[in-house]
DNA sequence: TATGAATGAGACTTCATTCAT
DNA sequence: GATGAATGAAGTCTCATTCAT
């Protein structure tokens, strides 16, 4: 029982750190996560993906939990930060709106608020706030847009924060495959969402 | 919750439970299915909740991307009945729909898109496309409400799917806890997403 | 995904089950318990003691602290049974108690105030509670005989429960490595405990 | 539990905890194994109550079975050490072992032999021998102890190692849960361990 | 002297699936 | 028609240990 057996365990001899590994382990496991929902990503899968060991990952993490949180936080950060680029930009609301959703449709998501429910049982009161209130940034970013196209007059006046919650249930049907979709490209699809964003359905009859 | 109550008077519902299992296994997992997702629901949960075996689904249906399969399409034959049954009735498009979406409101359900994505790797290409064509009954029967319309001058000319996805879009607004929702009720949830789908946001350039 | 690799999982196709598995799997995990305790004793040991497969193990219990508590309150029901037929004989006491020695000797087995320590962490309450009342009814079985002789005279007045803890922390030293103990045989040692529970260390003066 | 509180008057106790890391880390090292036995007590654990890192760990020690074996060592040492203060005092042997009692006591502890075997697979065979060493000082203290009463007549003819494991076998009562234990107080406990010690059960009829 | 980073081995547990009755 | 018993695969997590700085 006390033979070393053919392997010790321990660091290996060398390797070339990139640089940082944290970081990349955050980067990769975010996009895997977006994609595939927390119970369908292995840490086997991340781990791999990132050239380390499983044990490695848990090094700079206790748990998949909190990977998960670490991940959403800091990708809900960059999604505020390039939307906010995109808006900031001159030029009409639908074309910084049309901008906003080609930008998104090239990266591949699942539903989040689907994946908040996925992740409820796993995961702290803290960390389930953190997750909100990173998510919420970025509503408030986009409430914070209508809200000032509302007083230029650019859109009529209704709960900005609604609206955004409606523009990001309406990106959902972009990311749809192209079998089930009623588009044939990417460019057709961000067009016809933005259109039926600022106009509805045109109906003639306003319900009272 | 098994235990058999007083016993009610009048003829019994569907003739005792005995019969037909491998309906009532069918109406409970697709219940289960809809509000956890596939990975997230067991076997052995199913078959819990279903008085029975785990054995005795398996001899019902071969494997579990199976009875997945017919349950989502069963499910989905009924919502695209209920439904049929709310569009069919008189009023305008914008009471009817508003009847709809408080209509789903009343069930727990996960965004069906990210299920399907979910369970792609497990089913084959055959049960894939039953899912689909089970799906796109419902759009297919929407749209052709939106198409009456459009002839009727009730809403203005557009992708008739297009509006299909995008009312089911917003149908999942509605569905979120409370305490990320901008609204304080079903009744205000349902309304507004039937004024944003009329309406959109009234953005006075539209993009040419 | 879908291709099956070599070797499809599920019940093997033949086996001679010897007769009841739940049982030896309790005979075996008690005996590995009792002797190298419950973080020692790992469930792939446990089932290749028995010639089953760890997931078999946890068909019959849910979980290692289950498994634990079974077979503790089964094993101490087995040597209250014991001791009951060796304390019935007739004989003096000195006489029954060499006997009991002599059988607990042929086990060899961990302290067992140890071992409920260790799994405090691991065991609910309830469990906790039938393994404390399993041992009780040992000390119970002795106390009753400790009271039996002190009506006779046979031994003078005191707490019957106290005998009985003392008695069995006097067992441990029989059970000691040969190295370390102060015997050259089990025979030995069983007789210099009884002698020395009898009457100590005959000290002159009795403290006040 | 690291911050220096007021500061007490006079001459520092040892020289501040720089100097010494070994020695700290032996001093909290022991005191964990002791209560919590050698598997519970990870490096980590040891690492994080020494305030420094695992690596500074086995900077000083190897590995976990060498900084075990030098902890006990240790500990068995200051055990002797105080256990000799006590009984050079003077009084009687009864009076003498009470103090014993109520000393040891106060500080929690697992069984001393099932933690050797709990050990027994990672440590070499020096490593053993050192232990039960460092043990048999113990009881050759105590035995000395019996040797001397017995030339005095305080006490009967008996083997005095086999005391010495009996006294330390009975001390172990003490240490039980009140929950368990057939006392209500440690005072209590002390005062009828050492009554059973000297007398036994006053049995009429010494076998022979 | 001390430590941050990394790892292989192994532990417990869950689950879809199969076979014999 | 239904089920009890059994299993392989995979997943999360812990830990002693090592290396380079």
């Amino acid at each position: 029982m006390n033979k070393p057996s053919k392997r010790q365990p321990g660091r290996p001899k060398t390797s070339d750190t990139s640089q940082n590994v944290k970081e990349q382990i955050l980067a990769l496991s975010s996009r895997l996560f977006m994609e595939h929902g927390y119970e369908k990503v292995s840490l086997d899968a991340i781990a791999d993906a990132c050239g380390v060991t499983k044990a490695s990952v848990y090094y700079y993490f206790h748990n998949k939990a909190e990977l998960f949180t670490a991940s959403i936080v800091m990708l809900m950060g960059n999604v505020r930060h390039q939307t906010k680029l995109i808006l900031d930009r001159p030029g009409s609301l639908p074309e910084r709106l049309r901008e906003v959703v080609r930008a998104y449709l090239q990266v591949r998501h699942s539903d989040f608020e689907s994946m908040l429910r996925e992740v409820r049982p796993h995961v702290t009161d803290e960390q389930m706030a953190a997750m909100r209130q990173a998510e919420g940034g970025i509503h408030e970013l986009m409430a914070e847009t209508f809200r000032d196209a509302m007083s230029k007059g650019e859109i009529g006046e209704a709960n900005p924060l609604f609206l955004s919650h409606a523009f990001s249930a309406l990106l959902m049907i972009g990311g749809r495959e192209l079998e089930t979709s009623p588009f044939s490209s990417r460019e057709e699809a961000a067009d016809a969402i933005v259109a039926f964003f600022c106009s509805g359905t045109h109906a003639r009859d306003l319900m009272e």
